[in-house]
DNA sequence: ATGAAAGCGCTAACAT
DNA sequence: ATGTTAGCGCTTTCAT
């Protein structure tokens, strides 16, 4: 099974010559005689020599790779995330590795180790919904490995940082749903570690306030981002008598669960129950009715992230920064009560 | 900037100790005595000592990477399939680097490239839709890099390959679209050099023939997968005043293109336009009517094509295998013309 | 129990 | 124009 590689040592010996003619000649150095270049070549064609560089080697030709975990590029906001930060590190030749956490703890801690045993030149990150222990981004942080998060972040581990207005982006949203007229606005959000989803509660709630609309806990829900724990949570709020008649979800996949769940009871969607999602997936126009969602810079996200790690791969002492971008309400038929 | 790292050398410089001594006690050797061990586990702490592991490095402790050029993470088929193949590889402690090539072939080529020079063990490849050329395949052959197509493959190279028998998924459902009354069935593939969607052309055909409705090439056509392809492209179909009542789609997203189309041309759904699609995406279900589609294994895809991968890291001269999983179509509404 | 030295594949500084 | 040699970080064999 040892294909073993041809080597400089084997195409020098053929010739006798020494090794560091047959490196130059092949780097096209013009003090090898012109006839040597050639017999290198054409034996280095013939036993089908190439060279394997390393993500992070002795030599200089290296090749500069950048990680990028994030909790699963199923969700069409990484995705986006992922070719905006390609569009901007192909440019500087670098590679990107990506990996999915699958929301899980266990192996975004393993991903974070292996990334950098492999030598990657920094971390672009948004964190899995079970995460609430920070050691491994700390231990980056001590191997001095540039460090980006995005979206889902965390304040326990300083480093750059991308995101967008939760508090507000949830502020604006239930105001839209207040102002269509419903009275028991009902929040689900994700694990209570995760940070993005408790701002959009604080956020929610303000609006509730400053609506004078008390604060209900029986409409304060949480959901796993499963399929059916999406359904089993939307049928929690839907279900009881005074069943809540606007819904911010976490996500449109959670608005679609809470969707399902209207439909399953016989909820006129709009009419009897506003929905309202986060992330504006191009799905949302197609469905029936569409939905109302709260549009993320997501390629945008992707692109800040990247000029951020390579302001730090620049630089690694520089202060942190911290970006927030602009998100927008984009109004469709779910919240449209007066659609009849 | 040179953050350098600390190296055996500098903890044996500080302990006056030779540096293989370090590298025992590093690595647990038991015939270090504990003292000196103690030290140095110290001292790397305290100095915050760690290697860098490479992906093909000259020493045994290697991390081995399997890398995956697909054509867009974006469409659910892959994500699934990565999942797939994560789950496999992930045991055997593999990484996996996952790359778009967003259906260029050039991307793709750089990626062959660039993926090699890495030093991946493997390689697991969906096809862009825009190659036509192989030189770069036929390089990693040369290398003796394994390699494993997936979904879109091409009959130019020789290796492993996983697929679903597209030209019988094709037959059986321009056969379901005849069995509901469709007169007028159109085909809507991929650019031509994209072999699944000539197979599926050819199942399309033989249907048709089988059920003696001439093949009418007014009702063929093509897309670029993107957005405002696939609505132009059903546009053509459905302006005519003979327009097609019956659509095979390459995919989902294309197939949301002709609901789109046929929306705005105020056909009725199911009723005037029949319409099926591949892939068989979690949204299909949520469209408006829901969409009938070709369920493609897509997870065991990935998983199949890991185990490849794996068989021919393996034993790289054994011979080429060829799976073919099977599909299934999942009839919904958009083709039942008898809902009302 | 520890050190010295070779070697992995290659580049580059220093001869000649 | 070409060869010699040191060196990158580490493991490993061979001495001691």
């Amino acid at each position: 099974m040892d294909k073993k590689q041809t080597t400089l040592k084997d195409i020098a010996a053929k010739l006798n010559v020494s090794i560091s003619t047959v490196s130059r000649a092949l780097q096209g150095n013009t003090r090898i005689s012109a006839q040597t270049r050639e017999k290198v070549l054409e034996l280095a064609q013939e036993y089908n020599y190439f060279q394997t560089k390393h993500i992070n080697p002795f030599s200089k030709k290296k090749i500069q790779a950048v990680g990028v975990i994030v909790p699963s590029i199923k969700y069409h906001l990484y995705a986006m995330a992922i070719s905006g930060i390609e569009e901007v590190l192909e440019k500087h030749q670098m590679q990107i590795i990506i990996c999915q956490s699958n929301e899980s703890y266990e192996r975004e801690k393993i991903l974070v180790k292996e990334l950098m045993d492999i030598g990657v030149s920094g971390l672009i990150v948004s964190l899995a919904s079970e995460t609430k222990e920070f050691d491994h981004f700390l231990e980056a942080k001590k191997r001095k490995i540039p460090l980006v998060f995005f979206n889902r972040l965390c304040d326990e581990v300083e480093s750059d940082k991308v995101i967008i207005d939760n508090f507000k982006a949830a502020y604006d949203a239930t105001q839209h749903l207040i102002s269509v007229g419903c009275k028991r606005i009902a929040y689900i959000g994700g694990p209570e570690m995760l940070q993005i989803s408790s701002t959009r509660l604080l956020g929610y709630k303000k609006a509730l306030i400053d609506a004078d609309i008390p604060v209900d806990e029986k409409f304060i829900e949480t959901t796993d981002f499963t399929r059916e724990g999406n359904l089993s949570t939307a049928r929690k709020l839907l279900y009881s008598p005074e069943h809540a008649d606007g819904v911010l979800a976490f996500s449109d996949q959670v608005a679609i669960g809470v969707m399902l769940a209207a439909k399953e009871r016989g909820l006129k969607m709009a009419e009897d129950i506003a929905i309202i999602g986060f992330n504006n997936e191009p799905i949302d126009e197609l469905l029936e009715p569409s939905l109302t969602s709260i549009d993320q810079p997501s390629y945008e996200m992707g692109v800040e992230s990247a000029n951020l790690i390579l302001d730090r791969i620049e630089n690694y002492e520089k202060e942190d920064s911290r970006k927030v971008l602009k998100s927008e309400l984009v109004i469709r038929n779910s919240t449209n009560k007066n659609k009849l």
